[in-house]
DNA sequence: GCCGTTTTCGGCCCGACTGTTTTCAGTCG
């Protein structure tokens, strides 16, 4: 079986090699090809059997047929004619900083160094320096960038994780009085799941100052390039941040080309294009004349396209959509007034009901459904059914009390080995939200997870399936279920699916969001907390809903405090 | 090699920074 990277890696390799033998266009379209496959939410090999590989973006005929010949014999000639010519592991020079196809060559042709290994020797030996156009300079740098290569996890950093600190960051960046305004854009802008680095767009009048006082931060391990407009260091966190600074009137233009994936703004501005006009970060040109430049929704207007909210800007059907006007209006914010899914101590959180509760009131929400773990998760501390029926009647005290937040009885339950719930009829009969969940016993085949899950939802008896797909970012793949056998199971009973927005779960991820709303299934969300600093998370979940494209009604978070009690099974 | 609301041929996103050049190629995002 192949997957999806490695296709991608040998479409990168062949661009770069042909890109070496000076080919013009040729090393673009593997790339695009490349590209559009990394990207994908389906396995290359299922888009293949269904003979949609023509669909993709970038695969034409050439292409597919390589992309064909791999699945079928796990070769590409072409790649492996090119390789024969060059022995080269581009693949891993690709990941070295200040190292492209062009360098990478006449590394090969002057040295003969063909991976990581043999570059390593030839900077211990100063074999580098002295090749034309290498220098002392260059050197040094690809020593410190093979160096932090060998060093840095190249994992990248969880969105729950980094948002704090960045909002931080900018607070510095404003309070130092040289800027007039400070905004994230890129990948936390859209607030995907993950982020590879971090963008920054700054108005200021004293940029050669603002640029001095970002690379002095504390936070700032190393300045990799510095410009007056442009800025690059890596920070202490492990990542990279690079600050644009910008004038006040080609601000919207700058959020609008820094914020989109690199796919969805290639595409918009090959719109601008086509209407005889250039897109930049400095605005929208008709000629040397801005059309549009300070306000990124009239950018978008400008070019007919309806504004799109940063979440779906990932060249995922978002432009086609908002040209015919049909983009969904996606759930907001503020409108997710409850939080389905919060642990207390009595299991394994660490704050108590009324801190919970408490806390989750201060940030704004009507309830929360308090869903502590069932007895068949030792290691949790799960509850029985008499713990639940005790703690349950703790809940009534709370409803009864004075405060304006409503708790909802709950349970996150398991879902056993053959499928059945861990706690009695009557114990559930008293809940007014069940989460079911796969925690144990998962390494069963496909089929047969499936089937246990079915049949859980077969049950009647729970509201929705917890972090559905069981992963967690870089270090558990997500289940082996046929998804599509449980969303028609979810429909058929009226199940939702969660949206976990614990930042290492991020479950349901949002590409399978999307298309369980179109099998017609909706959401619960949940932060998943097992404390009040948690309770965050709430909008990390808001987040994945966004970009999966729900809207208020795909979402029960929305509904008022009654409205939820009418949920109970 | 790919693609099409000016096109089945003739285009292909755009600009900043760096080091090594002496006006630019390579790399990055």
């Amino acid at each position: 079986m192949i997957s999806n990277k490695d296709l991608a890696d040998k479409l990168y390799d062949i661009a770069d090699i042909l890109e070496i033998q000076n080919a013009k266009w040729e090393p673009r379209a593997y790339r695009n090809a490349a590209l559009t496959i990394s990207g994908l939410s389906d396995d290359i090999t299922v888009i293949y059997k269904k003979g949609k590989l023509l669909e993709l973006e970038g695969v034409g005929k050439s292409i597919a047929g390589s992309i064909k010949e791999y699945i079928e014999t796990g070769k590409i000639k072409k790649y492996e004619e090119l390789r024969k010519k060059y022995p080269i592991d581009f693949t891993t020079f690709r990941k070295i900083r200040g190292l492209g196809p062009k360098r990478v060559y006449s590394l090969y042709k002057n040295l003969n160094i063909k991976n990581v290994h043999d570059l390593k020797t030839s900077i211990d030996k100063h074999n580098i320096r002295g090749l034309e156009g290498f220098g002392p300079k260059s050197e040094e740098d690809i020593m410190k960038n093979l160096e932090s290569f060998m060093n840095v996890k190249n994992d990248r950093l969880l969105l729950g994780y980094v948002i704090d600190y960045v909002d931080n960051l900018i607070n510095k960046l404003l309070k130092s009085g040289l800027f007039e305004d400070v905004k994230v854009a890129g990948s936390i802008r859209r607030m995907k799941e993950t982020i590879g680095d971090i963008d920054i767009l700054a108005i200021s009048n004293k940029p050669d100052k603002g640029m001095d006082f970002f690379s002095r931060m504390d936070e700032v391990k190393e300045v990799i390039v510095k410009g007056p407009t442009k800025t690059t260091v890596s920070l202490g966190i492990g990542t990279t941040c690079d600050i644009r600074i910008l004038q006040k009137k080609s601000f919207g233009a700058a959020m609008q080309y820094f914020t989109g994936n690199r796919e969805h703004n290639v595409k918009v501005r090959k719109i601008a294009i086509s209407r005889g006009l250039k897109l930049n970060e400095y605005g929208l040109f008709d000629g040397k004349k801005a059309v549009s430049a300070e306000d990124e929704r009239e950018v978008y207007k400008k070019l007919g396209i309806d504004w799109i909210p940063p979440e779906l800007r990932e060249n995922t059907g978002e432009i086609e959509a908002a040209q015919s006007h049909s983009l969904p209006k996606v759930v907001e914010y503020d409108e997710l007034i409850g939080d389905m899914h919060v642990h207390t101590k009595d299991s394994d959180g660490m704050n108590s009901l009324e801190e919970m509760a408490m806390a989750a009131e201060k940030n704004g929400s009507k309830y929360i459904a308090l869903t502590n773990h069932s007895k068949s998760l030792p290691v949790a501390r799960g509850l029985d059914e008499k713990r639940f029926n005790e703690f349950n009647i703790q809940i009534d005290k709370f409803n009864d009390s004075e405060r304006q937040i409503r708790l909802l009885k709950g349970v996150e339950i398991e879902i056993l080995k053959d499928g059945s719930l861990d706690l009695n009829d009557s114990c559930l009969a008293g809940m007014d939200f069940v989460i079911g969940a796969l925690h144990q016993n998962l390494r069963m085949g496909s089929k047969e997870l499936t089937n246990r899950l079915i049949k859980a939802i077969n049950s009647g008896r729970i509201n929705t399936v917890a972090h559905p797909m069981d992963r967690l970012i870089g270090e558990r793949e997500k289940l082996k279920l046929d998804f599509e056998r449980v969303l028609e199971a979810c429909k058929k009973n009226d199940v939702l699916l969660e949206i976990n927005g614990y930042p290492e779960r991020s479950d349901l991820p949002f590409d399978l969001v999307r298309k369980a709303k179109e099998f017609g299934v909706k959401f619960s969300l949940g932060s998943d907390s097992h404390r009040i600093e948690h309770l965050r998370f709430m909008k990390l979940a808001g987040a994945i809903a966004r970009r999966g494209w729900l809207e208020k009604n795909d979402v029960i978070n929305t509904l008022g405090y009654k409205d939820i009690l009418r949920l109970k099974r």
